[in-house]
DNA sequence: TAATTTTATTAGGCATGCCTAATTTTAATT
DNA sequence: AATTAAAATTAGGCATGCCTAATAAAATTA
């Protein structure tokens, strides 16, 4: 079996991938654990042993489709239990995650299975992430930073990118959540802040860098 | 912070004080957590430093009023999950207790409060066993073994002493279980094995060891 | 009480998963 | 190409939580 640790360097290579990122190193993978480039080798090479991914120093790491089966598993877990969170303990979706990143290593045969049934099979998490299914296959997810929106389009929000509570607040403060539709009004020219409106409700200004965490179609 | 081993540690000690066992040393810690007495003691010097027990070669170990409240917690927590894996997940009694094992161990301000108030304000357990309230207040408990209960008797199955998955299924094969209305028909000369009624169902033989672990009031 | 058995304790080790401080490679600049 | 900066790797350590083997203390039994 695998460790609490060892999962979590499954995840973040696994979450790197999903991301785009073209070559996993020590240091990507260190910023991301908050740990150091000198441990994540020590554990690269304790995985690569376990044959859970392969690590060469010019490709990087890349999980094997083992270590892949593993991480999405994880993931699946985070992410059902994120909604168990919100829906039925009643949490915001700026508290679950950090609940859901101890919740995901329990490990029980088919724990994962009864709880998406008790929750009714949900598709997405409360930060619109996509949940794996059974067999570890995603919903599609087609959608665009909301930085990359033209002025006058119409669009609704259906993810966003940074979990953290701190950022989650902000967007709770401004009242913007999953679904909100939001229309873009003006573009600063000096900083590319956003002016939007949020349907029937207010206008307000969002930072580029609060734009490029959200996500939209 | 307190770890998961040092919380086992308290939970431990904590059960064998509910049990009423008389000086908790070094040997009985090491039985209840399979592990080795030498390592019992490592850890007593370390929760003794941590001012969460105290520890006498005489008077064995004993929880402070701090590594008290810790360890109602975790019981409180480990109780509570395993009424929702019952009620909300559909396991069965005997297979809630390991998994409650792992979930136990989840950190979070209000969790156990909000598992509470989502399941209701339950009182006990799926083993009949009371479940600590916010303040960390029991329900009372009155119960005795039906190893002791007269012929002719009639009485409720209220806990049982044994949370393993094979004498829970055992006792399901008997269809005995919580709120089981039994009648002790005779008691075997030779072993003191029990010829129970099962109200409206059917006669079993039950073994000294089990009505041992059987509670009823 | 003396011998025996059980329990407690100490000493020394080991695996895990981190760390810091070199050192070596690789990449980027000048 | 030479210099400088960044990234990868190695070496050596440390805390945690275990272990076994040896020793000391206590409890039993003879
Ligand atoms: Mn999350
Ligand atoms: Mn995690
Ligand atoms: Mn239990
Ligand atoms: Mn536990």
């Amino acid at each position: 079996m695998h460790s609490l640790s060892e999962e979590n360097y499954l995840k973040a290579i696994y979450s790197q991938t999903k991301e785009g990122v073209s070559k996993i190193t020590p240091t990507s993978i260190a910023e991301e654990l908050r740990n150091n480039p000198a441990s994540v080798i020590d554990m690269l090479k304790k995985l690569s042993d376990k044959k859970l991914l392969s690590y060469d120093k010019v490709k990087g790491a890349k999980l094997t489709e083992k270590g892949n089966k593993i991480a999405v598993e994880i993931v699946r877990k985070h992410r059902l239990w994120e909604v168990f969170l919100l829906e039925k303990l009643g949490y915001s979706w700026g508290e679950v995650h950090d609940i859901a990143e101890q919740l995901e290593h329990i490990r029980h045969e088919d724990l994962a299975d009864r709880l998406d049934k008790f929750l009714g099979y949900p598709t997405y998490d409360p930060h619109g992430d996509p949940i794996p299914d059974k067999n570890g296959k995603l919903p599609a997810t087609k959608w665009l930073p909301l930085s990359e929106i033209a002025i006058g389009k119409k669009v609704k929000v259906v993810n966003v990118d940074d979990n953290s509570p701190d950022f989650l607040k902000y967007l709770d403060r401004q009242e913007i959540g999953l679904n909100s539709i939001i229309t873009i009004r003006e573009i600063q020219n000096f900083d590319k802040s956003l002016l939007v409106e949020l349907k029937g409700k207010k206008e307000v200004y969002l930072s580029p860098e609060a734009s490029k965490k959200i996500f939209v179609e």
